[in-house]
DNA sequence: CGGATATTTAAGTCATTACTTAACTATTTG
DNA sequence: CAAATAGTTAAGTAATGACTTAAATATCCG
């Protein structure tokens, strides 16, 4: 999940994200929604593409974009288990320390 | 929500907002948990802290901090309706542009 | 072929970040 | 008060990140 939240926490790339959404668009028509080169944008779509939230396709001399719903689902759940485990973890841990004899209150 | 993100996108970060999810404990027994310096660990609930995430509460010489329930719980909130969103904004934008002509065709 | 088009890669800049060590600011207690 | 304790802040470092301009890579088309 690692890649994945880093790249989402990045705004820009979320609007990224959003415009590839539902649709394969190619790399320029995403760059124009933005005031950034054409390059910026190109290495912020390589960023998505590493953390598996977006897929490249070639066509011509055009490269088509389009998000990875089975990715984004994943961080969706992996978010989800985070908040949930945070509890039982927490629980576990005071077990633990609890065995060993109350231990670390400073 | 920008800064809770960035915030939780560290891993070691993720860690610690886990320790204090449900119980306040002084910055030096989160710290006993790390294998980093005190002042790495103070740094970082800093910026947990100005992410919201976190609550401080002085005690004596001590620091305590406590996961703010409400804030995490807008995060969740807010990466829902990004997942949602998503698709809807889409949407509007697609008309927008055929409004204006079938627009940024590349 | 040769130029135009679509996009990436390379190389460099500047800001930010995670960390360290060292110094500082309380607060408690003998 | 002075020493010990709990923690933060300051200053510096090395790595990373978002961006730029310039050059490279493909592909299409006359």
């Amino acid at each position: 999940m690692e890649a994945a939240l880093k790249a989402i926490a990045e705004p820009r790339r979320r609007e990224i994200l959003r415009l590839v959404w539902d649709a394969e668009r190619p790399a320029g028509d995403i760059a124009a929604h933005f005031d950034v080169t054409h390059a910026a944008i190109s290495q912020h779509l390589r960023v998505l593409k590493e953390a598996g939230l977006v897929n490249e396709r070639r066509d011509g001399r055009r490269r088509l974009y389009i998000a990875r719903p089975e990715s984004i689902a994943e961080l969706r759940a992996q978010l989800e288990s985070y908040w949930d485990e945070a509890l039982t973890r927490l629980k576990t841990e005071a077990e633990r320390e609890e065995r060993r004899g109350n231990g670390r209150q400073s």
